[in-house]
DNA sequence: TGCCAGGCCGGGT
DNA sequence: ACCCGGCATGGC
């Protein structure tokens, strides 16, 4: 079997190795960690839940009635803490009342209507929809990225201008529909932009991915 | 030391 | 329908 991007999926793969990323974690946790990685580095991110964890408030229930001030105390190290405390007792409280408190039912919904759902809620964009929906809930929706767009960009594989929902449907449509796939996939997506597609930079000679593509149109310098 | 990190919201054009 | 300022900590 042949997929457009197989080529790209397996160098990426045989350069980083399997990401597995959000592994052996509750899929609870996993949601906490979709919002809580908002525009911030995942190192942050593990403290606060680690907090959240040493503090017994890493479940729906605890996370809908501790005391915002509480709550924000303890993720303070994931930055935004304030929006954040408000972003996590919004899904904590909505999960609850929609879906008993279990990502286990929730993932029963449709995907399209669980992700219209997840998007009506304040502080969760497509991004934290799509993620929650991937990595917690199994449901086959690609996560995009801001290094995902600046990968397919620096590639010449979409616009700049590209929106997030075509880019979404632009690896969707090239990618089997295999939660394995589209999980490791966004994750080496984001290993490769990391080491190859700094911001301000010019696309890295040693990019891994270099040597296998097409070559579409001319490496745009570095606007996104 | 400034710049950046796995975005999103609300108000303004 | 976009555009932008604000939000905040920790690492390099």
């Amino acid at each position: 079997m042949e997929w457009p991007m197989k080529q790209v999926y397996e160098k990426l793969l045989q350069h980083f190795g399997p990401q597995h990323w959000w592994p052996g974690q509750s899929p609870f946790e996993v949601a906490v960690g979709a919002i809580l990685t908002q525009n911030t580095n995942w190192r942050n991110v593990e403290r606060a839940i680690g907090n959240l964890k040493a503090a017994g408030k890493l479940g729906p229930k605890a996370i809908a009635s501790t005391p915002i001030e509480q709550l924000s105390e303890l993720i303070r190290p994931a930055g935004y803490y304030r929006q954040k405390a408000k972003r996590l007792q919004n899904f904590a409280r909505w999960l609850l009342q929609r879906y008993e408190g279990s990502i286990e039912r929730m993932a029963e919904q449709d995907c399209q209507q669980l992700r219209e759902e997840l998007l009506a809620l304040s502080g969760i964009g497509p991004e934290t929809a799509d993620s929650i929906l991937l990595y917690a809930a199994g449901k086959l929706s690609f996560v995009v990225d801001a290094y995902t767009l600046r990968v397919a960009v620096r590639h010449g594989w979409v616009e700049p201008e590209v929106s997030y929902e075509e880019l979404k449907q632009y690896f969707e449509e090239r990618l089997p529909a295999e939660l394995d796939i589209y999980n490791e996939m966004h994750a080496l997506l984001v290993q490769v932009g990391k080491q190859f597609c700094q911001r301000r930079r010019p696309l890295c000679d040693s990019c891994p991915l270099r040597p296998v593509l097409p070559a579409t149109g001319p490496y745009e310098p570095w606007s996104e």
